[in-house]
DNA sequence: AGAAAAAAGTGAACAGCGTTTACTTTCTGA
DNA sequence: TCAGAAAGTAAACGCTGTTCACTTTTTTCT
């Protein structure tokens, strides 16, 4: 597409840049955003701390860079399971689930990817690129599907798609945090019998769609 | 209770361990963890850096200190929301939104309650203290109030309240993370119209209720 | 080919952080 | 009053992200 040539120089850039982020991609999984450190990275790829300021304008940049892969990877998880062939309800099911799924993969970056983006500084234009980010992504494919769900009479139709959305992405991402954040989440008690997490993700999203189906 | 004489110096050093406290939890609430810093605490309150120890073991025991404050006082507003003489479904609503409301209030303090409490060292023993902290005793309350739904028949008899208190516990907790993280949430574009954060909170405690509930 | 310009890479420094250590000052209790 | 405990501190250690002046390498142009 935006290729038209490659120069040596071109792709030298490239296979160094890549070796910097693949590192910093290892460190962030395990460690996440504070564990890792420029000169760790620099350390691990053996050049000076500087010379990745010549890649990345800053750590922000670099980490940035981490989070919106892992949320287009998401993403497409997601959008694989939009099956089309099958019935709207469990389609529906599976693809909250897989979002809760994939973000327990990588915690660390999924948490990351919402951390950290309050506005410290006065008021500003907020939202600004929100519908491009692979977060604004992520929402509208849930609208969509929703606002489908609505017309095709399995959802109320006294609410709005918008709304609607909102509640269950907050939904989703707060068992994904869940999990990112506390230890053996959902099990947290050993003596009584816990729910695989599996089976726990799947549970969240069927009390989700419940909420907004209609009563029959 | 447990306060049988206070000798002078008991007495300044109170005094001093709250003027320490209260000065971080002014900043702590405007600028969070990171933005709150031992060199700029100390000198808030005219001290040398250091003194801080003599109160303090580290910098996290300090903040630990402020989220258990916090998370105290948002158990206190739930709990006075739970008036048995309502009917259930509206004490429940209330009760979770109540919850969203008061970590909407100070997100700085919320996120920062469950964030940075995942082992990043091996297994040990996590949940050690759960049911003790503050966070355990909110979950305690939601599943009491849940399996209370159970039982008098509001809710679903074939979910158990345990795995239900851990779904909607995740979904307010999702609600209140994105208001703490995402600017305007949950306005997000200015074009087409919201509902208030507060209308919002209410549709959001609505769904999650309606997932529980069977169907009539 | 050789000179000039651009890019890549670096060592040293700056300012900040949490924390510790050795030290001085202040207060307390017998 | 005087020893010992407690409160407070200056200075340092090792860490952080980042910048600047500088050298080295590579590309580009005549």
């Amino acid at each position: 597409m935006s290729q038209p040539i490659e120069s040596p120089a071109e792709r030298r850039r490239i296979k160094v840049r890549e070796r910097i982020l693949s590192a910093a991609e290892r460190v962030f999984a395990a460690e996440g955003a504070e564990g890792l450190s420029i000169r760790r990275l620099a350390q691990k790829i053996d050049y000076s701390p500087a010379a990745i300021y010549k890649y990345f304008g800053s750590k922000d940049e670099l980490v940035d860079e981490l989070k919106e892969a892992f949320f287009a990877r998401l993403l497409s998880y997601v959008d694989q399971m939009n099956d089309d062939t099958r019935p709207y309800g469990a389609r529906a099911r599976t693809c909250m689930a897989m979002y809760v799924q994939i973000a327990a993969e990588k915690p660390n970056h999924y948490a990351a990817a919402f951390t950290g983006l309050a506005a410290p500084t006065g008021p500003e234009d907020d939202q600004s690129g929100f519908d491009e980010s692979k977060k604004g992504q992520a929402f509208n494919f849930l609208r969509g599907m929703i606002e489908q769900g609505i017309q095709q009479g399995h959802f109320r139709t006294d609410i709005d798609a918008n709304s609607a959305a909102k509640s269950a992405w907050s939904s989703l991402h707060g068992l994904a945090l869940m999990i990112a954040h506390i230890p053996q989440f959902p099990a947290m008690r050993e003596g009584m019998p816990s729910m695989s997490q599996q089976k726990f993700i799947e549970f969240h999203a069927d009390l989700i769609v419940r909420g907004l189906e209609g009563r029959p």
